[in-house]
DNA sequence: GTCTATATTGTGATAGAC
DNA sequence: GTCTATCACAATATAGAC
């Protein structure tokens, strides 16, 4: 990975003090002043780091981006078992926590997504939901491969709580949750 | 139900353009001037019917709070089984589709709802969750009754798509997937 | 790299005529 | 009940000194 020399930890701490405002009062209830005094600092000297408030929400969200799009791409076209699919999904939403419910959060966040990920992320989920329902699935199968999903999505976020890494032993119970989910009988 | 003899026919539809915009952009990021737009009015039009924007948000939500209150009430404390606690929320969420999306859309929506509920919603989820996962729950049947409550809520949503009945097979379909992420083996 | 000061725009809300 | 006009304020962003 190239890496500057020249220290980017005022740039870091701005986009790690950002993440955290923008989770809890959403990114368009959080100002740049509001950024600016939890670094302790100015307005003006945020313009230094970076052009625009829509600049920081970018470098937040550039790597959960590419992650999420690697990941629905392997379990759309990697001829993957479900319970693969599902145990991919709650590694991704372990590894970005941190960003999640600032996604999920503000609708205006949605027109930054459209515009960096190859689909929207609706459609992604579709595929997903619809390579867990296997081929021309009945409504009923198409209601479980939902249900797996929100499993996944849902249950790992809870069982993460405030911690910062998922167990085994949790990580194989919400999996197997999801499975009963999706499989009938 | 007492009902004014005047009409307040200008008042609803204000609501309910409103709720549609404050579902598509979130409240934070639709303004006055784009419901006033919508109504086919100016702003000032609109502060004779209201005499504020959160205002407008509390004749949306006043209903569906009481609705949740209600539900979350009969989950913890009516000693009901497992599967008419989820069934009671698969109708809820059915009955209250058109806002449900609002509240989980915009932080500052949290703001007024804590204000108006009995409880916080986050410690009405904890509480139903932890009447599903029954008294002296392990770590994993927390988990499990999370994976449950995720189905109900989330597979009823994909359910519905652009519905406004959740047919009978469906209500079958989801509360059955959400038993079996309830239950082990 | 950070500051003070300010330009600029958007938004909630009000005044007063009709 | 609705209008035009406008206020007050907050928020993004910039200018220029240090």
């Amino acid at each position: 990975m190239p890496r500057k020399v020249t220290s980017t930890s005022t740039r870091d701490r701005i986009v790690e003090i950002a993440r955290e405002l923008f989770a809890e009062h959403g990114y368009t209830g959080t100002t740049i002043a509001d950024i600016a005094r939890g670094l302790g600092t100015t307005t003006a000297a945020l313009y230094y780091h970076f052009d625009s408030k829509a600049e920081i929400l970018d470098a937040i969200l550039a790597e959960p981006m590419a992650a999420y799009a690697d990941m629905a791409e392997r379990a759309t076209h990697g001829r993957l078992p479900p319970e693969e699919i599902l145990g991919g999904y709650v590694d991704f939403v372990a590894e970005t926590r941190h960003v999640l419910p600032l996604v999920t959060a503000d609708p205006r966040i949605h027109t930054v997504l459209d515009e960096r990920l190859p689909r929207r992320p609706q459609e992604m989920v579709d595929a997903i939901v619809a390579t867990l329902a296997g081929p021309r699935p009945s409504r009923a199968a198409l209601i479980r491969a939902h249900a797996a999903f929100a499993v996944v999505k849902e249950a790992t976020v809870a069982a993460l709580g405030s911690d910062d890494e998922l167990s085994r032993a949790d990580r194989r119970e919400i999996v197997a949750a999801a499975l009963r989910a999706l499989r009938k009988g």
